[in-house]
DNA sequence: CCGTATCCGCGGTGATACTG
DNA sequence: CAGTATCACCGCGGATACGG
């Protein structure tokens, strides 16, 4: 259904992972409505906590963290005082414009089919 | 960033839900497995246990319900004795197909970006 | 202000046993 | 064989409080 092409173990299991990095990435309450809060520019972090959602710090220090590591979100410490903390999105966080934009319209037209069918039923009942 | 005009809040969290519903559709450890797994024919319940890794039955039966909900398999019923059961992909999991291989070249990339920053910071730090 | 530490409840997953 | 029921566990995420 989806490779005509047979395709070996391996070459399924690193594609299989390569889906899982890629879920993992953006799966999660959190880490999309952190990215597009960041989109307008830089917050700092109690900016942040109030941006989305009144996000408990534990919380959005953990996705933060994980955002950095995947080279999303870039963090830089200013000296005053008390210190101030800047989160910004990277230019990398822009290769994923594509795969959002994919979701997002894959999502939309699937939330159409869904309801139309279920629209169909409820007539057919009637 | 991801978006040069401006959203109203309404357009906004309309897209955040279907990129929502397209993660939800796909998330977890066992749906792109099963799918992957039909992708080569139907299966009966047994069998797709034992092509995914010893799911237990509940959990694959709950899965299987998701994904009959979202119209992706079909279920069919054979009244030999004892009644064997029969999933299948549907012609709509198809749409899934541009989806998934976005995701599977951006996770691939990506997995090749982080590890040449490794490699790098490693050769910077020896 | 920027986080970390502690405690805790809940949901999701797994093991096992069981019914039709 | 196909699927459900019961139980137990673990980890995530939230609330609250605290330290640098």
């Amino acid at each position: 259904m989806f490779k005509k092409q047979q395709l070996t173990k391996t070459e399924c299991s690193q594609s299989m992972q390569a889906i899982k990095d890629a879920l993992q990435v953006l799966s999660g309450k959190w880490k999309l409505p952190i990215i597009l809060a960041l989109s307008d520019g830089p917050l700092r972090f109690k900016e942040l906590q109030r941006a989305v959602n009144n996000i408990t710090p534990k919380i959005l220090s953990k996705e933060l963290k994980e955002l950095e590591l995947n080279e999303f979100v870039e963090r830089t410490v200013h000296a005053t005082s008390p210190v101030t903390v800047e989160y910004n999105l990277t230019p990398y966080s822009g290769t994923l414009e594509k795969l959002i934009a994919e979701l997002q319209s894959w999502g939309l037209q699937h939330r159409q089919y869904i309801f139309s069918k279920s629209k169909m039923r409820k007539a057919v009942e009637a």
